[in-house]
DNA sequence: CGTAGAATTCAACACATGATGAATGCGATT
DNA sequence: AATCGCATTCATCATGTGTTGAATTCTACG
């Protein structure tokens, strides 16, 4: 008889496998929507091994939404190039970023949940306006840097929800080739003009 | 002592109350962060009243979410437009939905709704892919119609997303002439060229 | 071997949710 | 005045939530 409750035989890291589980369902549900009892059926774990582990949900969530650290050097990298190709490097990274797997769903989880949590909007917004745009308006020497750095923002935005949220067509099955091709146009008009 | 139960002695219309409260409850927090209850409190009744009036919450919901019939043919008027100045006059019929009251709020409402309910999400994506960019892109007599209105559409969710839900500045408070300067040649690029 | 501690489950709590059916009070019609 | 129907609340149900504390089983170390 399988025992029921006690500890299991052999030695499979069921830790990383709910962080695993946790992770794809908040990237697919948002914050609220996927409950813990959800992550525990999907690791097929009981929900309070889940709370043991990581504490509140709260705390589970945080551990998952680290987005690599080095992203602020990058967008200085980004800002320290010539002007005349700025544009089509901002799309390039921007789309780098959601093109790989584990970042992807960060940022899915993230923008699912900042609609609802309030909490969530605030910091993305505080993250994108502080970490992202702040540093690309300072390198801008041209009028209403900071108007023009949140109308790039506006851009990218949307192609992230037309593209990877709400998938729609023809915009969701492009390659990425193509998007640099549309885009990078737009970006570089905010950008300097 | 006033009797807790029973009918209310004014003719104060509670029914139209409980609307206006749901509607700003909905447009806050979308459909699901918004409960039953919290509405019943706004409007100081019992959770029941709400039952009773509209249904169930999905029913409530659907009411409130009625967008005005004439978008169709507003749209088709639109793609009827000279080529010339068609980028301006996307942005401002756009604008114009959000900036009125009215419909800012059913917009509200769907888009905040849309990321965390998937049935939401589905019919946004109808809606826009059916109602608006479908029509725009019948009359554009350039290679990949359809890509092209995806792609303006992707610059209008982004310009609502940021303007209306994050409310990122200063594009949150740009005055509308401002926002059609700087998106009509964007749209026209994407919508000709 | 024995035992400390970790992994895991069980059972339960306190609370919130959407929904329903019965009860009660008031207004309007006869 | 009597009555019918609407407006409104009460009490309650079934379900789902995050979280906690105790119990059980296994592993690892002495």
């Amino acid at each position: 008889m399988s025992p029921r409750t006690g500890r299991r035989p052999a030695g499979s890291d069921t830790r990383q496998l709910i962080l695993k589980k946790a992770g794809t369902a908040f990237s697919e549900q948002g914050y609220d929507k996927t409950s813990l009892r959800a992550i525990a059926r999907l690791a097929k774990v009981d929900p309070a091994l889940v709370t043991h582990y990581f504490g509140t949900k709260d705390q589970l969530f945080a551990t998952l939404m680290r987005l690599p650290d080095n992203l602020a050097s990058q967008v200085a990298a980004l800002a320290a190039a010539p002007s005349a190709d700025r544009g089509e490097r901002v799309v390039r990274f921007f789309l780098a970023l959601w093109e790989n797997e584990a970042t992807r769903q960060s940022l899915l989880a993230v923008f699912r949940s900042a609609v609802s949590q309030p909490q969530a909007a605030d910091s993305l917004r505080a993250f994108i306006s502080d970490a992202l745009l702040g540093p690309l308006a300072a390198t801008l020497d041209l009028p209403e840097p900071r108007l023009r750095a949140t109308l790039a923002g506006s851009q990218l935005i949307g192609l992230a929800i037309v593209r990877y949220i709400i998938r729609m067509e023809p915009l969701a099955s492009l390659d990425v080739e193509s998007v640099v091709f549309w885009l990078a146009p737009t970006l570089q008009r905010y950008l300097s003009a």
